[in-house]
DNA sequence: AAACGGCTTCTTGTATACAGAGATTGGGTG
DNA sequence: CACCCAATCTCTGTATACAAGAAGCCGTTT
């Protein structure tokens, strides 16, 4: 039997997570948005040292990118804090990115759309149709929901076919009060919880028939109204506070 | 005569640019506009320890600021090569910060503004007045120019009051060609270069006016506008090609 | 007793050593 | 002559050592 190499590479059994940084990277999102990390005071490198099993080279490429993505706040002494926001500021998040996704529709209404990508986000709508066909939607109903609607939402980013766009869509998604499927959860349980969703996926199909139609100006208009769902959803949240229902809830303030 | 300490922090007479790693940030930037390195090939890190004359720590760290930045790409085996960008992708860049900007402009005339703010701005605008007085301006008039616009820009950023908006229009401006003042100089030595800043500086008004009197739909409106003056100078200076008016300009691949 | 000064200690930024992976090149073979 | 394999070399990712700075603490002094 070959010895193991002392050297710390292998996770043994853990999600093969690629490189040491992008596991950190992870692993330290999800700390943040579970609470398990103070906001506002400085998170010590030595403290996710021995909280992540990893150097602190790896773990600092971490906190620069959850800076940049505007998860942690980089503090005047150097270092980083977990960051909190505002009601308004999710708000912001939420119209910015409606309207990126107002202008990927209308890119892709003007440019049109590979016909196969059309197809394919029709599909994705029929699954949500099916899905909504029953009269109460269980938890793993919703959660189904969460992933067919991000991934419609990532195939309408597709349709503008710009890099640069879609790069900037992922970034404003990026935090979980602004993605798209970010406050579907958060009133699951309460009993007008599946008209909403019927409204969103009446407005899923509008849009889609928009681009088709290459009716630029209505897609644009169609996709902005569309993430006013979700800052509903946030208004409705903060009202009836549920912890739990959505990562990162304690970050926003009010 | 106290020796100096074989360690290298001090730049000894260089401007003080705060961190190593801002430094190498700053200077990787300029190197890249500047075309002195190489396009799409890995530059390694260890070229840039000598040429930056500091250790491989500060500059991993540069590298994957303008990596995020959208300057380098990611490669896949690892490191980071600079990027190029198709004229489509310009423009789009280019549509993008329009879009950000016309958001920042309805937010502004949603929300109202500060009145100090709208007068500061108004000054600006005035001192683009005073330049734009003369029949012919000179090098120096276009560089004053650029700095009063990337001022007025700012302010409207300001406007909105959106620490997350200000945010992205900053990151979307960060490419030199997708800056407010990007293509400016492209055409400064045409003879209706001024013509062009006289338009522009007219939608600068009447953007302000309909922010001022709280007319949201027409300060967006005007302000996407104002961002296809910017792709119109995308379009000339690639008819024209005159190298060296913008740094960052052979990025472009034609 | 309160304030000030020096010391310790903790933390980040930087430099460097090391291991694994990929590319390149040279030699051997079909 | 071409192709394949292997040794080597270069490069990135990771770990760790080190130095400057800041903050807290304790002792001393007024």
């Amino acid at each position: 039997m070959s010895a193991k190499p002392v050297f710390v590479q292998e996770p043994d059994a853990a999600e093969e997570g690629g490189s040491q940084a992008v596991k950190a990277q992870q692993r330290l999102r999800e700390l943040i948005l579970a609470g398990d990390l103070p906001a506002g005071t400085r998170i010590a490198e030595l403290t996710l040292v021995e909280r992540l099993g990893m150097s602190r080279t790896p773990i600092r490429a971490a906190l620069m990118r959850l800076g940049q993505e505007g998860l942690l706040e980089a503090l005047s002494g150097g270092g980083y804090a977990v960051r909190t926001f505002s009601e308004r500021e999710v708000a912001d998040a939420i119209e910015l990115r409606g309207t990126l996704e107002g202008l990927a529709a209308r890119l892709a209404a003007e440019r049109g759309v590979r016909p196969g990508l059309l197809k394919e986000a029709s599909t994705c709508l029929d699954q949500i149709d099916v899905l909504l066909r029953q009269e109460a939607l269980g938890d793993d109903g919703f959660s189904a929901y969460v992933r067919l609607n991000g991934c419609f939402h990532k195939m309408l980013s597709e349709m503008a076919s710009s890099e640069v766009l879609a790069r900037e869509i992922e970034r404003a998604s990026s935090m979980p009060f602004a993605s798209p499927s970010g406050f579907v959860g958060v009133q699951a349980h309460k009993p007008d919880a599946r008209d909403m969703l019927v409204v969103a996926q009446h407005q899923h199909r509008q849009v889609l028939d928009a681009i088709a139609m290459r009716e630029a100006g209505r897609a644009e208009a169609l996709m902005r109204e569309h993430s006013r769902l979700a800052r509903h959803n946030l208004g409705l949240a903060l009202q009836n506070p549920q912890p739990s229902v959505m990562p990162g809830m304690q970050l926003i303030r009010s």
